[in-house]
DNA sequence: TCAACTCCGGTGTCGCAACC
DNA sequence: GGTTGCGACACCGGAGTTGA
């Protein structure tokens, strides 16, 4: 295929009916609305390989009507092309795409449209050639696979690519291309084909679908499915759960009417200002709202009642889980929770029996799959295989008990969950609280020190929690970062065989480098723990020499027209009384 | 009526193992 | 040593259904 000079826009009025003499392009059909041109770049006689920098012309006419075509699917976000073909017409073809990207399927086209932060909107396709004899078809996909490297850079590609690419693993380098020497003329030419310009196209009324569609763009059979949705709880729970709302709303209430009370109070010295701002802050805290706490909740059964079913049925992913209707799937202890800290997903997943492990058959893919992508691999069906978390899980019992000596529940006090629990216990005990009840001022500020020192301790535990899986995901990125060279090199390799010379050297390369990898994880490890405690021991001094500074400082003498909050005080009575606490008692 | 959508069977590919 | 079947996968394509 020649290569072109930028792109030329068509004058699409003049060729509106297309006849023997409309020159060569790509043009809307003559249809009023059709959902392909929606999506398709018109009215242009050349396109832009966004992987080759070339442009290349159009040398029929063609439209969504065309069928035996070869087609590109682009993204407008970060210009990664997808080569198709079809005998049927484009149109026809594009709305099984359409379909399976709604239908959020595990394949190329729909993981990218689905996933960082893509949808169906960021969507360009159009026809490049059509083919006159059938048996052609496959040739020139191949032939524009190639030419526009579209497997090796684009979305041509095996499932484990796509998973990488959509962040269930680390994302390769696909930033959009930026060469400096591009010239002008092709930027505008990219502008043409998937920026500003398919704006107008993509908003315009007459490219509307026949279906009608609700206002953010999805089906409205869909909409009507989600307004089905039934409650999963009962009718108590559901009582419940509107007079915790309630409480919320009126506690919410209360807070903010004691805010606004406090505005209006006023104070002479600096001291008291800033006890005053101090003091404002905190029920300005409290009105924001906080992260939800995490409910775990278990899920125990026979094998093959419908554990999993009823898991991916809850979360509406149907293959997030192994399921099946005849026998058991999953057969491992499963772990779900909502990733919204890192992208990486990682399972471990041990359920093949002996038989299918002596029978490599149909596994060779996967294999090569895996080694492509840095010893990580998710099927089609969603079933995920991490091999540097598994090679890495016989060092996390091993880590877990440097991190319980350090930062257990040590009876002995040497960790640091231990001291936490000593220091909760033994700096202001409770028989010392009570004997100062009768004196109010002291009595409210010890109060206060030992709510926020608990407070304190509380936060610092779950951030030594979060620290705690970081460190732990650190070992697996390790151990990849020793076997990658290996994978490699194996993704390479093909011919008879290779299955059995993939295994071979991956289990050459975990035997040789055992020692030094293993040993260098768990240094890095260690040192890792050894600033976690350090960490810890700074804030823990920092934050308590605040909280008994701000103690210290409580009430003010000069404070002059402090508000009556007495209303506030009995509404937050009813609430926690509605929510049987006994924070009043 | 017809475009859009859904579902499901069909086809091709690959490497391996079993069989002849 | 050649052939065949297997299993996993991607993707095509057509029949049937839905709905404007």
């Amino acid at each position: 295929m020649a290569e072109a000079g930028p792109l030329q826009k068509i004058d699409a009025v003049a060729v509106a009916v297309l006849s023997s003499d409309t020159p060569p392009g790509i043009y809307q059909c003559t249809a009023q609305r059709c959902n392909c041109c929606q999506f398709m770049v018109k009215s242009v006689d050349q396109f832009h390989g966004t992987n080759t920098k070339k442009f290349y012309k159009i040398k029929q006419v063609l439209t969504c009507k065309s069928s035996s075509v070869i087609y590109i699917i682009e993204c407008k976000k970060c210009k990664i092309q997808y080569v198709g073909r079809t005998k049927s017409s484009l149109k026809t073809r594009f709305s099984g795409h359409k379909n399976s990207i709604i239908k959020r399927e595990i394949r190329p086209i729909p993981d990218h449209f689905n996933n960082d932060g893509h949808s169906l909107e960021d969507l360009v396709i159009f026809p490049i050639e059509q083919v006159t004899d059938s048996g052609d078809l496959n040739e020139r996909e191949e032939y524009w696979i190639k030419e526009l490297e579209t497997m090796e850079k684009g979305l041509n590609l095996v499932p484990f690519k796509c998973a990488k690419r959509q962040g269930w693993i680390e994302p390769p380098d696909q930033e959009p291309p930026e060469e400096a020497n591009e010239t002008l003329a092709e930027e505008s030419v990219c502008s043409d084909m998937g920026t500003s310009d398919q704006r107008v196209f993509f908003t315009s009324g007459s490219g509307e679908g026949k279906r009608k569609r609700c206002e953010d763009g999805e089906p409205k059979c869909r909409k009507k499915l989600k307004k089905k949705k039934l409650s999963v709880f009962t009718y108590e729970i559901e009582q419940l759960l509107l007079t915790c709302e309630d409480a919320q709303q009126d506690g919410e209430k209360a807070i903010s009417q004691v805010y606004n009370k406090l505005s209006e109070v006023s104070c002479r010295t600096m001291e008291s200002k800033n006890f005053l701002e101090d003091l404002k802050k905190k029920i300005s805290d409290l009105s924001e709202p906080k992260p939800k706490k995490n409910v775990y909740i278990g899920l125990f059964g026979k094998t093959g009642a419908g554990k999993s079913s009823l898991i991916n049925a809850l979360v509406n992913e149907t293959q997030l889980l192994p399921s099946g209707t005849l026998k058991a799937c999953t057969s491992v202890f499963v772990q779900v929770q909502a990733n919204t800290e890192n992208k990486k997903y990682k399972a471990d997943i041990e359920f093949i029996s002996k038989e299918a492990q002596r029978d490599n058959r149909g596994h060779h893919k996967k294999l090569k799959a895996l080694c492509k992508c840095d010893g990580y691999y998710r099927s089609s069906s969603g079933e995920i295989v991490d091999l540097n978390y598994t090679l890495s899980e016989p060092m996390y019992k091993k880590m877990n008990v440097h991190f319980l000596k350090m930062f257990g529940p040590d009876p002995s006090r040497v960790s640091i969950k231990g001291k936490f629990a000593s220091f909760q216990e033994t700096f202001i005990r409770t028989e010392e609280l009570e004997g100062r009840k009768k004196e109010p001022e002291k009595y409210l500020r010890l109060v206060y020190i030992r709510t926020q020192q608990r407070k304190l301790l509380k936060d610092l535990e779950k951030e030594m929690l979060q620290r705690k899986k970081q460190i732990y995901n650190s070992l697996s990125d390790s151990i990849c970062d020793t076997m990658r060279p290996t994978y490699q090199e194996c993704s390479g390799i093909s011919g008879t065989s290779s299955f059995t010379e993939i295994q071979r050297r991956l289990k050459s390369k975990i035997e040789s480098s055992e020692k030094v990898m293993f040993n260098q994880a768990m240094r890095e490890m260690l040192k890792q723990f050894g600033d976690l405690k350090e960490y810890l021991m700074k804030e823990i001094q920092t934050q308590m020499t605040t909280i008994l500074r701000v103690a210290l400082n409580q009430t003010p003498d000069d404070l002059t027209g402090l508000p009556d909050v007495s209303e506030e005080i009995e509404m937050m009575q009813r609430c926690c009384e509605a929510l049987e606490l006994r924070v009043f008692k």
